[in-house]
DNA sequence: TCGTCATGTCGGGAAAAGACGAAACGAAGT
DNA sequence: ACTTCGTTTCGTCTTTTCCCGACATGACGA
Protein backbone atom coordinates (compact mmCIF):
# COMPACT_ATOMS: atom_id res chain seq x y z
CA UNK A 1 0.00 0.00 0.00
CA UNK A 2 2.18 2.68 1.10
CA UNK A 3 4.72 3.28 -1.65
CA UNK A 4 6.24 6.05 0.00
CA UNK A 5 10.01 4.79 -1.52
CA UNK A 6 9.78 7.72 -3.99
CA UNK A 7 7.14 10.94 -3.93
CA UNK A 8 4.18 9.69 -6.67
CA UNK A 9 4.04 11.38 -9.66
CA UNK A 10 0.46 13.42 -8.70
CA UNK A 11 2.07 14.55 -5.12
CA UNK A 12 5.28 15.67 -8.06
CA UNK A 13 2.80 17.27 -10.41
CA UNK A 14 1.18 19.41 -7.03
CA UNK A 15 4.08 20.52 -5.72
CA UNK A 16 5.33 21.67 -9.27
CA UNK A 17 2.54 23.30 -9.67
CA UNK A 18 2.72 25.25 -6.39
CA UNK A 19 6.43 26.21 -6.91
CA UNK A 20 5.78 29.34 -8.99
CA UNK A 21 4.92 32.71 -8.16
CA UNK A 22 2.68 33.53 -10.91
CA UNK A 23 0.73 29.94 -10.00
CA UNK A 24 0.58 30.67 -6.80
CA UNK A 25 -0.86 34.43 -7.63
CA UNK A 26 -3.41 32.83 -9.90
CA UNK A 27 -4.52 30.31 -7.53
CA UNK A 28 -5.54 33.47 -4.92
CA UNK A 29 -7.61 34.61 -7.53
CA UNK A 30 -9.64 31.91 -6.82
CA UNK A 31 -10.43 32.61 -3.53
CA UNK A 32 -14.16 31.95 -1.81
CA UNK A 33 -14.62 29.65 -5.07
CA UNK A 34 -14.60 31.98 -7.85
CA UNK A 35 -14.63 31.04 -11.29
CA UNK A 36 -12.74 32.86 -13.74
CA UNK A 37 -12.11 32.09 -17.61
CA UNK A 38 -8.94 32.18 -19.30
CA UNK A 39 -8.86 35.58 -20.04
CA UNK A 40 -9.60 36.89 -16.60
CA UNK A 41 -6.95 35.16 -15.25
CA UNK A 42 -4.88 36.88 -18.07
CA UNK A 43 -5.46 40.10 -17.40
CA UNK A 44 -5.68 40.18 -13.53
CA UNK A 45 -2.50 38.66 -13.74
CA UNK A 46 -0.94 40.58 -16.49
CA UNK A 47 0.09 37.56 -18.56
CA UNK A 48 -0.94 37.01 -21.98
CA UNK A 49 -3.57 34.84 -22.57
CA UNK A 50 -1.12 32.20 -23.91
CA UNK A 51 0.62 32.00 -20.86
CA UNK A 52 -2.79 31.84 -18.88
CA UNK A 53 -3.73 28.86 -20.18
CA UNK A 54 -0.44 27.19 -20.10
CA UNK A 55 -0.39 27.89 -15.93
CA UNK A 56 -3.88 26.95 -15.80
CA UNK A 57 -2.93 23.38 -17.57
CA UNK A 58 0.13 22.85 -15.21
CA UNK A 59 -2.48 24.10 -11.99
CA UNK A 60 -5.05 21.30 -13.53
CA UNK A 61 -2.54 18.53 -13.81
CA UNK A 62 -1.56 19.22 -10.47
CA UNK A 63 -5.10 18.65 -9.29
CA UNK A 64 -5.40 21.82 -8.25
CA UNK A 65 -8.03 23.34 -10.44
CA UNK A 66 -10.78 22.23 -12.29
CA UNK A 67 -12.29 23.56 -15.85
CA UNK A 68 -15.75 23.16 -17.57
CA UNK A 69 -16.20 24.21 -20.74
CA UNK A 70 -19.50 26.83 -21.39
CA UNK A 71 -19.91 27.90 -24.84
CA UNK A 72 -16.90 29.45 -25.89
CA UNK A 73 -15.22 30.17 -22.66
CA UNK A 74 -13.52 27.77 -20.42
CA UNK A 75 -14.78 28.46 -16.54
CA UNK A 76 -11.42 27.12 -14.01
CA UNK A 77 -12.37 27.11 -10.08
CA UNK A 78 -9.94 25.46 -7.40
CA UNK A 79 -10.19 22.41 -6.58
CA UNK A 80 -10.22 21.59 -3.03
CA UNK A 81 -11.29 17.67 -2.62
CA UNK A 82 -8.11 16.92 -5.04
CA UNK A 83 -5.92 19.67 -3.20
CA UNK A 84 -6.82 18.26 0.08
CA UNK A 85 -5.79 14.77 -1.25
CA UNK A 86 -2.56 15.43 -2.45
CA UNK A 87 -2.13 17.73 0.88
CA UNK A 88 -2.63 14.30 2.36
CA UNK A 89 0.18 12.52 0.42
CA UNK A 90 2.44 15.36 0.93
CA UNK A 91 1.53 14.54 4.43
CA UNK A 92 2.61 11.17 4.10
CA UNK A 93 5.63 11.73 2.43
CA UNK A 94 6.88 13.92 4.66
CA UNK A 95 5.66 11.56 7.96
CA UNK A 96 8.35 8.85 6.08
CA UNK A 97 11.44 11.52 6.08
CA UNK A 98 10.29 12.89 9.71
CA UNK A 99 12.03 10.76 12.57
CA UNK A 100 8.54 8.93 13.87
CA UNK A 101 10.09 9.21 16.84
CA UNK A 102 9.50 12.08 19.13
CA UNK A 103 5.99 14.06 19.76
CA UNK A 104 6.82 15.36 15.95
CA UNK A 105 3.37 16.51 14.08
CA UNK A 106 4.74 15.45 11.08
CA UNK A 107 4.52 12.25 11.65
CA UNK A 108 1.00 10.40 12.24
CA UNK A 109 -0.14 8.19 9.40
CA UNK A 110 2.62 6.27 8.13
CA UNK A 111 5.05 4.31 9.85
CA UNK A 112 7.13 1.35 8.54
CA UNK A 113 10.49 -0.03 8.98
CA UNK B 1 -11.69 39.04 3.31
CA UNK B 2 -9.04 36.81 3.65
CA UNK B 3 -6.15 38.18 2.77
CA UNK B 4 -5.29 37.77 -0.78
CA UNK B 5 -1.72 37.41 -0.34
CA UNK B 6 0.67 36.18 -2.16
CA UNK B 7 2.52 33.55 -0.05
CA UNK B 8 4.81 33.55 3.32
CA UNK B 9 8.34 33.93 2.23
CA UNK B 10 8.53 30.92 4.17
CA UNK B 11 6.54 28.65 3.00
CA UNK B 12 7.54 29.68 -0.47
CA UNK B 13 11.29 28.57 0.17
CA UNK B 14 9.55 25.19 1.57
CA UNK B 15 7.74 24.52 -1.56
CA UNK B 16 10.40 25.26 -3.75
CA UNK B 17 12.49 23.05 -1.67
CA UNK B 18 10.61 19.99 -2.10
CA UNK B 19 9.83 20.49 -6.20
CA UNK B 20 13.04 18.91 -6.74
CA UNK B 21 12.78 15.04 -7.54
CA UNK B 22 16.83 14.64 -6.24
CA UNK B 23 15.53 17.03 -3.28
CA UNK B 24 13.00 14.78 -2.63
CA UNK B 25 15.54 11.49 -3.04
CA UNK B 26 17.78 13.15 -0.75
CA UNK B 27 14.97 13.70 2.34
CA UNK B 28 14.44 10.26 2.02
CA UNK B 29 17.43 9.28 2.99
CA UNK B 30 16.86 11.10 6.39
CA UNK B 31 13.74 8.61 6.92
CA UNK B 32 13.88 7.36 10.57
CA UNK B 33 15.87 10.35 11.77
CA UNK B 34 18.76 9.26 10.45
CA UNK B 35 21.92 11.69 10.41
CA UNK B 36 24.13 11.86 7.36
CA UNK B 37 27.03 14.05 5.98
CA UNK B 38 26.97 15.59 3.03
CA UNK B 39 29.78 13.13 1.52
CA UNK B 40 27.11 10.42 2.57
CA UNK B 41 24.49 12.27 0.93
CA UNK B 42 26.33 12.77 -2.30
CA UNK B 43 27.65 9.00 -2.77
CA UNK B 44 24.33 7.47 -2.10
CA UNK B 45 22.41 9.88 -4.71
CA UNK B 46 24.84 9.77 -7.53
CA UNK B 47 25.69 13.68 -7.31
CA UNK B 48 29.21 15.30 -7.06
CA UNK B 49 29.79 16.74 -2.81
CA UNK B 50 29.30 19.96 -4.43
CA UNK B 51 25.77 19.30 -5.52
CA UNK B 52 25.32 17.76 -2.33
CA UNK B 53 25.92 20.61 -0.37
CA UNK B 54 23.88 23.05 -2.65
CA UNK B 55 21.21 21.00 -3.08
CA UNK B 56 21.14 20.80 0.81
CA UNK B 57 21.30 24.39 1.83
CA UNK B 58 18.04 24.93 -0.13
CA UNK B 59 16.74 22.16 2.20
CA UNK B 60 17.62 24.04 5.28
CA UNK B 61 16.52 27.42 3.78
CA UNK B 62 13.11 25.51 3.26
CA UNK B 63 13.25 24.62 6.68
CA UNK B 64 13.57 21.00 5.97
CA UNK B 65 17.05 19.79 7.35
CA UNK B 66 19.21 21.43 9.83
CA UNK B 67 22.85 20.47 10.24
CA UNK B 68 25.23 21.03 13.26
CA UNK B 69 28.82 20.82 12.62
CA UNK B 70 30.85 17.59 14.14
CA UNK B 71 33.99 18.28 13.73
CA UNK B 72 35.15 18.22 10.18
CA UNK B 73 32.19 16.82 9.02
CA UNK B 74 28.56 18.46 8.83
CA UNK B 75 25.50 16.38 9.77
CA UNK B 76 22.26 16.68 8.30
CA UNK B 77 18.90 15.51 9.56
CA UNK B 78 15.07 16.56 8.60
CA UNK B 79 13.66 18.96 10.57
CA UNK B 80 9.84 17.75 12.03
CA UNK B 81 8.88 20.67 13.75
CA UNK B 82 9.91 23.20 11.00
CA UNK B 83 8.41 21.34 8.55
CA UNK B 84 4.91 20.93 10.68
CA UNK B 85 4.93 24.71 10.82
CA UNK B 86 5.50 24.73 6.88
CA UNK B 87 2.82 22.30 5.87
CA UNK B 88 0.72 24.30 7.99
CA UNK B 89 1.72 26.89 6.56
CA UNK B 90 0.90 25.64 3.17
CA UNK B 91 -2.55 24.50 4.52
CA UNK B 92 -3.61 27.71 5.67
CA UNK B 93 -2.45 29.57 2.09
CA UNK B 94 -4.49 26.70 0.41
CA UNK B 95 -7.86 27.28 2.33
CA UNK B 96 -7.95 30.71 1.29
CA UNK B 97 -8.06 29.54 -2.49
CA UNK B 98 -10.35 26.79 -1.44
CA UNK B 99 -13.98 27.39 -1.39
CA UNK B 100 -14.53 27.71 2.07
CA UNK B 101 -18.12 26.60 1.76
CA UNK B 102 -18.62 23.02 0.55
CA UNK B 103 -16.91 20.09 1.67
CA UNK B 104 -13.49 22.58 2.58
CA UNK B 105 -11.06 19.18 2.60
CA UNK B 106 -8.41 21.36 2.46
CA UNK B 107 -8.89 22.79 5.48
CA UNK B 108 -8.33 20.22 7.86
CA UNK B 109 -5.79 18.08 6.06
CA UNK B 110 -2.80 18.75 8.32
CA UNK B 111 -4.03 18.71 11.65
CA UNK B 112 -2.76 15.98 14.21
CA UNK B 113 -5.36 15.11 15.69
C1' DT C 1 -21.67 29.26 -44.55
C1' DC C 2 -18.64 32.70 -42.83
C1' DG C 3 -16.68 35.69 -39.37
C1' DT C 4 -15.50 36.46 -34.70
C1' DC C 5 -13.93 35.60 -30.29
C1' DA C 6 -12.01 32.67 -26.48
C1' DT C 7 -8.97 29.08 -25.81
C1' DG C 8 -5.27 25.87 -26.83
C1' DT C 9 -0.89 24.66 -29.29
C1' DC C 10 3.58 25.54 -31.43
C1' DG C 11 8.20 27.64 -31.89
C1' DG C 12 11.55 30.79 -29.87
C1' DG C 13 14.23 33.63 -26.63
C1' DA C 14 15.38 35.12 -21.89
C1' DA C 15 15.93 33.65 -17.29
C1' DA C 16 16.47 30.28 -13.72
C1' DA C 17 17.67 25.79 -11.99
C1' DG C 18 20.68 21.57 -11.73
C1' DA C 19 24.97 19.51 -11.91
C1' DC C 20 29.83 19.48 -12.51
C1' DG C 21 34.99 20.37 -11.67
C1' DA C 22 38.43 23.45 -9.76
C1' DA C 23 39.71 26.03 -6.19
C1' DA C 24 39.09 28.23 -1.52
C1' DC C 25 37.96 27.51 3.30
C1' DG C 26 38.23 25.13 8.03
C1' DA C 27 39.10 21.82 11.26
C1' DA C 28 41.65 18.06 12.69
C1' DG C 29 46.11 15.25 12.88
C1' DT C 30 51.38 14.72 11.96
C1' DA D 1 53.80 24.81 10.43
C1' DC D 2 52.29 21.63 7.15
C1' DT D 3 49.25 18.20 5.32
C1' DT D 4 44.90 16.06 4.78
C1' DC D 5 40.18 15.66 4.26
C1' DG D 6 35.36 17.29 4.27
C1' DT D 7 32.74 21.05 3.03
C1' DT D 8 31.60 25.23 0.67
C1' DT D 9 32.04 28.73 -2.99
C1' DC D 10 32.81 29.96 -7.77
C1' DG D 11 32.60 29.67 -12.80
C1' DT D 12 30.65 27.18 -16.49
C1' DC D 13 27.70 24.27 -19.09
C1' DT D 14 23.36 22.03 -19.94
C1' DT D 15 18.58 21.52 -19.13
C1' DT D 16 14.33 23.26 -17.78
C1' DT D 17 11.02 26.88 -16.91
C1' DC D 18 8.54 31.14 -18.08
C1' DC D 19 6.54 34.14 -21.11
C1' DC D 20 5.61 35.71 -25.50
C1' DG D 21 3.64 36.22 -30.40
C1' DA D 22 1.75 33.75 -34.22
C1' DC D 23 -1.18 30.32 -35.69
C1' DA D 24 -4.66 26.52 -35.15
C1' DT D 25 -9.03 24.87 -33.00
C1' DG D 26 -13.88 25.17 -31.71
C1' DA D 27 -18.12 27.41 -30.65
C1' DC D 28 -21.42 30.80 -31.32
C1' DG D 29 -24.14 34.45 -34.13
C1' DA D 30 -25.22 36.62 -38.43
Amino acid sequence: MTTPQPLDGTTQDFLKALASETRQQIMMLFAGGAELTVGEVAERCGLGPSTASEQLTILRRGGLVTATRDGKLVRYRADPTTIAGRLVELQGYLAVCCPPATGNACSHAVQDD
